[in-house]
DNA sequence: CCATGTTATGCAAGCGTTTGCACGCTGTCA
DNA sequence: TGACAGCGTGCAAACGCTTGCATAACATGG
């Protein structure tokens, strides 16, 4: 970058005008102030010298940097990707770009990172990574920092929410087993504090009401979190106190893979034994064995819909907090059958 | 954000010194040009009223952004996010940030998305679309700009890249089916544009000459993509021209995945009739089944290898160009044994 | 033909920083 | 005691842009 680029100055200079009017004639907006014959002349220059927009600067006099900040818990699990890319894809349609921070669980952290996109005058913000009751978007909501999360919620109703409807997930879960006649149903549920773990636990109990079944005969396990090595865990405990089930529906596909490992190591097999309902439909459910019956999320269409809601939000800041909720639906494979017996 | 956000006047109003000594104190290589008690002063005043140092403000003095543009072909590819999980945290570590676009093979896309990142005064570029004689890399460095590629080279040698070295992951791959016993193997190469399209396909070719093989029993067939889908029409086109073959390694575990598609449709099992060699050893591979025997990548360690070279090609511009490449290794699973009879 | 409106362009302030330079104070040495 | 170095701080320009206002040129209507 030595010979440094060309200014609004430098395309003025070339034509003739005052940098104003080139300014003019690079917005759109203000475009049709300026006659059509200097326009043409100075997009011409602009062009030849390649000019490019300093975007550093017009943030500085805007305040607005068209860039939102996207923060994720862990962009490698596979359902966050697609979130991603819809969010993305939304987002360059309206000349938004995104910048994506990967952060952990830590409070600490997420704040610093949250500080940091902040001093980048980023115009607002995309969480995937929100708790049940979350200070750092209580924080983001003080500073009148536009926010909507992603995937999880937080519950306080301080923010608007795209995420899966999850009630009507679990209810088509466990309409399934009990279709093909599962009496025993037990759920691992993930954490408390994720908006997935308790709407998921919630909406379980919920089919398991609406149904004749005898809710003693439904049991909740708790599982610390998402990944496959806790769903190993959380199924062999589970098995220990209840030994009777039949059906497992699980909060995450990595947790039903789990389910899949402990199942193995107790000699058992699925879906002869155990009928294993995953949750996330991610790449490749199909591919393992037995192809995992699951219930898919519009990933892709709850990125398109943050992006949308976030570019709302930043165009009408008093607009009401919303909640959008997309239907998943059941995809049937082979890790469910009716029950032995 | 109504209730504007203070600035470097705000807190030196607030602690009774200059705005520039405020900055001084702000900025860590500066701090010890300031008096310890007022540099205590002014950071408590910093505190207390949420100063947060605005890098649309200072991007545009210094011409220093600490963003990098990191350019994808395609996020939802598994093989992404680990590479992307590593440049941010490389970058983060250095308290750089990384905007993040996916944008196809478009020429004229990549060019407007790439304008748009280096308007944004981003310090350089990662770009994971890199062809082989790529026009785009080309431009970036007539503009003086800092580019790394990952994943893929360019072949001309203008830009430093980071990749893994596929000359090496293919003759452990063709080895091992050696060793197994195949004197039929076939290689499934990506598109020829392409860097690992074409150095896989090399590597190939080389290990076979380096074994006792005659190269004649070695099969190269291109394949227009990287797809599930171009795996499998691959692999039937294939088997119709080469019956013989008894071994396939492929240049990614997505093609490898539309082999054994293919070896379902035609009626044939893997590995018992034909071993499959994947390349990548994306998430779950060890799941499917039969389970993937692959080349893996070490995509985490690439990504925080580019975010290193980057910061290092901006630090010092004029130091050679380098080519990073990260050792792969074979993972024997169950889609590879001995050919029958 | 003058007052008035309309339109295209120029002018300049200001956004929040960084940083070279000037200034004033203190302490040291001839 | 005066010259001077050194240190801490203040001053002001500059970065590239947007935008309200001033101005000039020209057309219009009474």
């Amino acid at each position: 970058m030595t010979n440094k680029n060309p200014t609004l100055s430098d395309v003025a200079r070339a034509s003739g005008v005052h940098f104003s009017t080139v300014s003019r004639v690079m917005n759109p907006a203000t475009r049709q102030m300026v006659s059509a014959e200097v326009a043409t002349r100075v997009l011409a220059e602009a062009g030849r010298l390649g000019y490019r927009p300093n975007r550093a600067a017009s943030t500085l006099v805007t305040r607005k940097s068209r860039i939102i900040g996207v923060v994720l818990p862990d962009i490698t699990n596979a359902v966050f990707p697609p979130i991603l890319l819809g969010i993305e894809e939304g987002l360059r349609k309206h000349g938004y770009l995104a910048i994506v921070a990967n952060v952990g669980a830590d409070e600490q952290e997420q704040l610093f990172v949250i500080n940091r996109l902040l001093g980048q005058q980023v115009d607002g913000l995309i969480l995937a990574t929100a708790r049940r009751h979350d200070p750092v978007i209580k924080m983001c909501i003080d500073q009148n920092v536009p926010v909507v999360t992603v995937n999880r919620s937080d519950e306080t109703g301080v923010a608007s929410c795209v995420v899966s409807d999850d009630v009507v997930g679990m209810r088509l879960a466990v309409e399934h087993l009990l279709a093909l006649g599962h009496r025993h149903i037990a759920h691992i549920a993930g954490p408390e504090n994720l908006s997935t773990g308790h709407v998921r636990r919630l909406g379980f109990l919920a089919a398991i009401q609406a149904s004749e079944l005898d809710p003693s005969q439904a049991f909740v396990f708790e599982s610390s979190g998402y990944s496959r090595e806790c769903g190993k865990a959380a199924l062999l405990a589970l098995l220990r106190q209840s030994p009777q089930t039949t059906a497992v529906v699980t909060g995450s596909d990595l947790v039903a893979i789990g389910c899949y490992d402990a199942i193995r190591e107790l000699g058992l097999s699925c879906p002869e034994d155990i009928s294993v309902v995953g949750h996330n439909d991610m790449p490749y459910m199909d591919m393992i064995r037995p192809p995992l019956t699951t219930i898919r999320i519009r990933h892709h269409g709850i990125g398109t819909e943050a992006a949308r809601l976030i570019l709302q939000t930043i165009a009408s800041p008093d607009s009401a907090v919303l909640d959008v909720r997309l239907k998943p639906e059941l995809v049937v494979r082979e890790s469910t059958a009716a029950p032995r017996g």
